[in-house]
RNA sequence: GGAGAGGUGCCGGAGUGGUUAACGGAGCAGUUUGCUAAACUGUCAACGCAGAAAUGUGUUGCGGGGGUUCGAAUCCCCCUCUCUCCGCCA
């Protein structure tokens, strides 16, 4: 959310970030400056009448104590009076403190001044590519073939339990899901993120404070009957931890890491996109996240950003870094990297993490703030990342992996999965 | 799910209708100091108003929301969470 104090200050640099960011209702930054000037005219004005009314209730208090009933009366009279006005001018008040949090909630974050114009995911540019594409056997199949061949994942089980896109995981496939987990997990407790594992429901308020709520409702699972949420990432939990917290600028950053399925309805996707492990509805993720100082928090993200490349180059994956556009990036992003592996029997580029530096646009909506050496409050920058997603990165190294007689796993992987290689049994 | 007891600031904790959320402790900042300790002073937040700023000042907040009253932490209603006991249960 953004501060209306700075859009009324920077009306010029919200236009051109709004329209960066392919943002159509210009218009409400207009209106909302008006708005909240409206706003603070009824603040001052019902301070005024309580002021007043205070100070009539006191000497009301005073007279009695004195025994002079004749006089009180009078002035509770006018205290009463007062009384009626306070309670329209607040009705106008939260009406109007309502509607302006009701607009402002509409505008997304504004991208960071690096970000390139562009609206599709062809304009996003391409800032860093690692590793060899490897060339595969002549028989090479994509993962949906190899997963069945080995007898890894039956995606036609996990249909029949739930439905499309919740894969169900066998042996040697299951393993090594938890092995990656672990893999990920070690690599960000070494890194010096704290392990967390959090609730996997949330509530409406901590579905609005990540900013899934109200602009992605249709994203995610709702346990309606309880009005919780399933989580599509671990980001919202975890964040959350930090809502309506004031740090002290000294634990700065705070960084924590957390393995969670996500929960995504992932509506409409279809076609390719949905084949095999592409795009699936319950999937694992460990993700990294940091509360940090304003002046800091663009050299975390690289930070982050380093972290993950890390990762995949230990799992020796081909990939490329991609900084989005501002048309590609989410509504509460100033900054997102996505990494992409290859995935050599498809032949395509599959994003695996997405690192994004949201600014104080997280923590304006749930007043996660940090004091300075003075004393001083200030809203902090949140930052996550995905540290990995597994459905893709276990799509590539299958296929990357695959030779005619098995499926090479990955050095770093071997002490966690217990074999150097899946062969038909 | 049923019954009872509770929810006050960073923590402990007083406060059952009348200006100030007493008192104690922690942390932080400042003063003093050769250094440390001690002592002293200050120190909750949100939103207004004035000011270039430092700062000053007003209002609101005692789990959340309503109500009674000139005046509510205090009385009434609803909700919620925690604890204890019972029931059910991995």
């Amino acid at each position: 959310m953004l501060q209306v104090s700075f859009i009324a200050e920077n009306k010029d640099v919200t236009l051109a970030g709004l329209r960066k960011k392919n943002f159509k209702e210009i218009a409400l930054v207009d209106e909302l400056v008006e708005m909240d000037s409206e706003r603070r005219q009824l603040q001052h004005r019902l301070n005024t009448i309580q002021s007043d009314a205070n100070r009539i209730s006191k000497e009301v208090g005073k007279l009695f104590s004195e025994g002079k009933k004749q006089e009180a009366d009078v002035l509770k009279q006018q205290s009463a009076d007062l009384k009626e006005q306070t309670k329209t001018t607040q009705e106008e008040l939260d009406k109007m403190e309502a509607l302006v949090r009701e607009k402002l909630v509409l505008l997304p974050n504004l991208p960071h001044a690096s970000v390139s114009d562009g609206i599709t995911p062809e304009e996003n540019v391409k800032v860093f590519e690692s590793g060899v594409i490897p060339t595969l056997h002549d028989k090479a199949v994509p993962h949906w073939d190899l997963i069945t061949q080995y007898d890894l994942i039956d995606i036609e089980l996990g249909t029949k339990i739930s439905g499309a896109g919740f894969p169900l995981y066998k042996k040697r496939g299951a393993k090594l899901q938890r092995a990656l987990i672990q893999f990920f997990l070690d690599e960000a407790i070494n890194a010096g993120y704290e392990e967390v594992i959090p609730p996997y429901l949330v509530n409406e308020e901590t579905a609005f404070a990540t900013g899934q709520l109200p602009d992605k409702e249709g994203q995610m699972y709702e346990a309606k009957l309880d009005k919780l949420y399933l989580i599509p990432t671990a980001e919202v939990p975890v964040t959350n931890i930090f809502r309506d917290v004031i740090l002290e600028e000294k634990d700065l950053p705070a960084k924590r890491a957390a393995y969670s399925p996500c929960f995504r309805r992932e509506a409409g996707s279809y076609g390719k996109d949905v084949r095999g492990l592409n795009r699936v509805h319950q999937f694992d993720k460990v993700e990294i996240v940091q509360i940090q100082h304003p002046e800091k928090s663009y050299a975390t993200l690289e930070e982050m950003v380093e972290h993950v490349k890390g990762l995949l180059t230990k799992l020796e994956l081909p990939y490329r870094v991609m900084k989005l556009c501002g048309g590609d990036m989410s509504f509460a992003s100033a900054l997102t990297y996505d990494l992409e592996v290859y995935s050599a029997a498809q032949k395509r580029w599959l994003e695996v993490s997405s690192v994004s530096n949201f600014e104080t646009f997280q923590s304006n909506r749930m007043k996660l703030r940090f004091r300075d050496k003075n004393g001083k409050i200030h809203l902090a920058h949140t930052l996550n990342g995905s540290a990995l997603a597994l459905p893709r990165i276990v799509a590539a190294l299958l296929e990357n992996n695959q030779t005619p007689d098995g499926i090479i796993i990955p050095e770093a992987l071997r002490s966690y999965t217990g074999f150097d290689k899946i062969a038909v049994l």
